[in-house]
DNA sequence: TACTGAACTTTACGCGTGTTAAAAACACCG
DNA sequence: CGGTGTTTTTAACACGCGTAAAGTTCAGTA
């Protein structure tokens, strides 16, 4: 009876509950996987039966025998990228209020253990797979097989036209920024990302096009220089260093695929003692995209566009969801929602 | 008999592979469970075998009834926090290699999701957790509960002097950088941390402690500056700027208790106008703790010192997979594994 | 060849819960 | 009070694999 959580007597299983409370475990049972399903006066007798025993149902046992399993995965190509930890976070989030396990994989940059994951998700039965893939790398063959048997839901980059996804409207994001720099000042340069994944391509087009309709020649800064993999920052800094030190930076306005790039290109530009900003005697303005944490923390400041994290991670386990819903696991014609990014207007640029 | 994945025809249980190779169901097992403990030749035709079949044993199934499970958990505060993601990133790959799935979970800072975390890891009956706690926020008793039946190893932060533990000597790790900022330049000043965990209090005490021992006064310069939360690089931003503009920073040099701390503060200075570095014109040093990736690419670069993150992480791994061997699940003393920190000499101080 | 120990097969139970079907108990209503 | 529809109980099987015991086959040795 007394309220301390260290005394409250630990029971092992819902056998043992439900004996405790005077029903029999199918009820018990009934109720854990949905307490609407269950008379009002059952409930409440359950209830005050957690209150006072210590029970958590096993979540082996739980999910080995259901129909649908309570069990859904995320999995992203770097556990080290703050987009990535900020989407695991929504998600693990989001789900938990549906009453789901989140299990959450990292592909740490190498397809072997990528499919490694999704492998072992799909062998718990996996309700669902929210998958941020490496791109490039990735065996589609292998995960167009899965997508025949587990619902998939690609997020932050797509691999197909054909499969759920959730991510930023790229020509969207990249418009606005190219729009911003080509108003407040000279027109960017880009600087374009390693090709880890679809990202970069699209972000690239969405530029030229972008900057072709409005009579600007685009410019790739950065054109063959170059590089695979996952560390950005360091990419950025290399590669700004010796655009700088060549005399080959002919441009004021640098636009970076993303923040990660940017924060290369930043450190590279103080090193050199290169004012960066839209003050007066700045001579160069850098932007970057994605809006990561630190960004505003940047000298100066990253201006920048903000994916809509938020938005991608529950919508990514609403399709999910959804799609578990209805019963046929892969439905033919798969939903695309693109979120618009946001102007993060800041000191850089 | 194809190389292609794809032709490879899917056996769902462990039954269809024994029957496909015309062995016994507890061979098979057997095999999984050791590869060695199965004859020579047994072995290469099961191996054969799962060339030509597309099985993966069914992890749930699998530890239901295992006496040890080959579940670990690793349980961190703030999966945000490079420094964890790069602990689990360690840990995982670590594990992986024993055969050992781990399940990463993260508080988000919340206490309640912090018990749940680990309630739900003990409900799968997991061999053992790598828990870096909240801190001040945690259930100690709680926690104390969950030892006696489940094997814990404490990293990043103490709960208390009683079990496993795995961290940084911050003791050694700030005396270091003490030192340095002492022969080179003025005595620093100390930038505390916000009150989430015992790092912040062991890194305030021991700077405290060397000032004192090599004849300094120590000073905490964010003294009376109250917060508590991980928005660090906020704190530290919001922090520095009031010091700036009441024109109470009499400080040459500042170390902060750790890196995100020091990203704020450097981005303030630079808002501010104020140079920082080691190089003639600058007026300000600024150190940190931990060594994140991006602390390198600070404008300017970071000094500070680096946790041995490979090493705390492989280790804790190991002395967890250690306390498994040993039958009983709570040995009474308990091993405390504290690693230097080095030394990263860059451009900030 | 007989012997011995290791490796394997057979058989059977167990893990903790989901799930079902039929029977029993219950609540509600007229 | 009897009838009806809803809940709950009972009983049983299922999930996929770990594990144990006892019997069988196999390899290597005396």
């Amino acid at each position: 009876m007394s309220e301390k959580y260290q005394s409250k007597t630990r029971l092992k299983t819902m056998e043992d509950l439900a004996q405790a409370i005077g029903l029999s475990r199918p009820t018990v049972s009934k109720y854990f996987n949905d307490p609407e399903s269950v008379r009002a006066s059952t409930r409440s007798k359950i209830e005050r039966a957690l209150e006072e025993y210590d029970y958590t149902p096993n979540l082996l046992a739980m999910n080995l025998n259901r129909r649908r399993t309570r069990v859904v995965g995320i999995v992203v190509p770097e556990i080290n990228d703050p987009f990535f930890t900020h989407l695991i976070r929504v998600v693990q989030l989001s789900a938990l209020e549906s009453g789901y396990l989140v299990i959450v994989e990292s592909s740490h940059g190498d397809a072997g253990l990528e499919a490694r994951a999704i492998e072992s998700l799909a062998s718990m039965h996996a309700a669902g797979v929210i998958l941020a893939p490496l791109g490039i790398d990735a065996d589609l063959s292998r995960l167009h097989r899965l997508r025949e048997f587990m619902p998939i839901v690609f997020v932050d980059s797509r691999l197909d036209s054909e499969t759920a996804y959730v991510g930023t409207n790229n020509e969207q994001s990249i418009s606005l920024i190219v729009d911003y720099l080509c108003r407040s000042g000279s027109p960017p340069a880009f600087f374009t990302m390693p090709a880890v994944n679809y990202n970069g391509i699209e972000r690239e087009r969405a530029y030229t096009t972008k900057m072709t309709e409005i009579g600007h020649e685009p410019r790739i800064i950065n054109e063959g220089m170059p590089y695979t993999g996952w560390d950005f920052e360091q990419y950025g800094q290399t590669a700004m260093l010796e655009l700088i030190d060549s005399g080959k930076l002919d441009a004021d306005t640098i636009l970076c695929a993303n923040d990660r790039l940017a924060f290369g290109v930043l450190s590279a530009a103080f090193k050199r003692g290169l004012a960066v900003g839209r003050s007066g005697d700045a001579r160069l303005r850098v932007a970057g995209h994605d809006d990561q944490p630190l960004s505003k923390f940047c000298c100066p400041a990253l201006t920048t566009v903000a994916q809509d994290v938020e938005a991608i991670g529950i919508e990514a386990v609403k399709l999910l969801l959804d799609k578990l819903g209805r019963d046929g696991p892969a439905a033919k014609h798969d939903v695309e929602r693109l979120f618009d990014a946001r102007l993060m207007l800041r000191e850089s640029a």
